[in-house]
DNA sequence: CTGAAAGCGCTTACAG
DNA sequence: CTGAAAGCGCTTACAG
């Protein structure tokens, strides 16, 4: 199995070249004849020659990879939301020549403020963090001096370049649907201390109520995770709204199915709508009315960005913000013609 | 942003010792005082020094990085096993100082026999593969003379280490628990044509019946993915089965709500179980009898197999079984007193 | 257009 | 125990 690997010098010793003009050939850089810059090219196939970017990359400075970072609690437990985003990240990557290496950062690593070992030991140019990290990892990770792009959220005072979802006016859009549906008993799903996405939707929802002076009733706010994450059982209000906005898709469906478990019938006595797009909206019946968010534009984007600030570092601190778009389902009883 | 990064020169020169020493203390490695060493492990922290591993990487020829290839089709399409192989393969890897680079196997990727960038640019000393793909992929891979383990599949004529649960056995088991039940008009959902994976389980299912007489029924044979992997609309028998052994928990969901819909309880007209043990099998209600994988258990053989080629890179071919057991839930009708 | 020289930051073998 | 020398496979100036 142990092969000698061939090298640059090898190539120019069976041309007769020196191996700065097989570097030049074969990075495509100029200062080699149309002619030999073939011969080179034709040889190297021939050769079954593979770059061998360790070296290149200790003298250029350049690892060619983008660490990406997903914190436990969004890689699996039931959120395959970041796996889809991950999964565009990787092939945007290697379209534009990079690896991704990725690592999942666990309570203990960001309680700990865990320096991921990628970064210990400088494997990659730059970071892509997916999905909300504590305020203090974060920072610790920003010190590291690390280009990084923060997907899908950010903090104020932490100046980092951000792609996120206008999830405050996806919210206010697919609630006034409800609204323009005919529902003003409408309830919120999802707990606002958790993440600042939760935050906008259920804001995007108030400005929904606000605009048609429709007044905010306390009881139809409820949450299906405590404070930290966890599921739990969900208390429906005594009296029920006519309509929830529910923060994401899986709130909806265990709403959904809470609701159906104590009678009530969806979307005929009570109307659900959740957010994202993901599997659970599908999984519901009848499918439910939802957000969808562009994950793959995303995705692209964050590429684009974590690659332009490994070129050229100036600036930070750029907000990206990415459009959703409703997606119609059965979820939704309309109440009135139009 | 562009602070200086610290060599070991620089903490030779603060401590006016060589490089050569601080690389033996930073290392581990015989050959420095004691006194001196813990001077220079002081200095590296204080300094915040941290390691290029890629200049170690070109001297000593490793580079710490370990590639897992997960087929597109794997990666998500509701399949999330993949994915949460990787999570504890990532962990393990990172354990054992290794990183993961984690790339998508591309339907195009493994038509054209693409060669993975992180292979193309010598990126890893090793690879994982998740997940079948294809025999002529598979072959071309083993051609570059990296060390590879695969996961959860294998081609007899393709010699490799490879990780796999005792399918064959687990099906067995767990048909043997519906015979026991009183069953014996058992049917199987899959398609055998499909994965390696769901031939073990068919055959597993098949010496149940045998060793029991039980003359197996085609009619009873259904699917719920075409020989392409996509799903399809379920067509139940004439006469059902009173129970399905389900090629995976995704399946059991399904033909439980096909079963549903056409107006069986399940399980008081038709038993079904799955396998897997992922979230399908507790999405349905009643919740589906499945069979657990040791999931970190194979993951973490996997990246210690891996390692083992790594390191010495004697043999091949070895295959590595792992357990399974039955989860009990109530999807199983007991039709007799045991 | 072509190439000799230097150097990226380590580690390895060897000498003292 | 300590370190000078060589070298891993590239790329980057620079000289011709």
């Amino acid at each position: 199995m142990i092969t000698k690997k061939i090298t640059m010098q090898d190539i120019a010793d069976s041309l007769g070249v020196s191996k700065v003009t097989v570097s030049k050939a074969i990075n495509d850089k100029p200062g080699v004849g149309l002619e030999l810059k073939k011969k080179i090219l034709d040889v190297a196939t021939e050769m079954d020659y593979k770059i061998n970017s360790i070296a290149k990359a200790l003298k250029t400075n350049r690892t060619g990879n983008i660490g990406v970072i997903i914190s436990d609690v969004f890689f699996t437990k039931n959120e395959y939301f970041y796996t889809k985003i991950f999964r565009y990240i990787e092939m945007n990557a290697v379209a534009g020549q990079y690896n991704t290496i990725l690592t999942i950062a666990t309570e203990e690593n960001e309680l700990t403020k865990k320096t991921p070992l990628m970064c210990m030991e400088q494997k990659v140019d730059g970071l892509l963090i997916l999905g909300q990290i504590s305020n203090q990892y974060l920072a610790h990770l920003k010190r590291l001096n690390t280009p990084i792009v923060l997907i899908d959220f950010y903090y104020r005072d932490i100046n980092l370049d951000h792609i996120v979802t206008d999830n405050f006016y996806a919210s206010y859009i697919i609630t006034s649907h409800l609204i323009e549906s005919g529902h003003t008993d409408i309830g919120f799903c999802g707990n606002v201390n958790l993440y600042s996405s939760i935050q906008d939707r259920f804001l995007g929802y108030q400005k929904a109520l606000l605009e048609r002076k429709i007044k905010y009733n306390e009881s139809f706010l409820i949450m299906e995770r405590d404070d930290k994450g966890a599921y739990i059982d969900i208390q429906l209000p005594e009296k029920n709204a006519t309509a929830y906005v529910c923060n994401c898709d899986k709130a909806a469906y265990l709403l959904g199915r809470k609701l159906n478990s104590k009678g009530f019938k969806v979307p005929g006595d009570v109307s659900i709508v959740g957010f994202d797009d993901v599997e659970f909206s599908t999984m519901f019946q009848p499918n439910i009315t939802t957000v969808r968010i562009r994950i793959e534009d995303m995705a692209r984007k964050a590429v684009k960005q974590i690659m332009r600030r490994i070129d050229h570092d100036e600036g930070s601190g750029q907000r990206i913000v990415i459009g959703a778009e409703i997606v119609y389902r059965d979820s939704v009883k309309k109440l009135i013609d139009d």
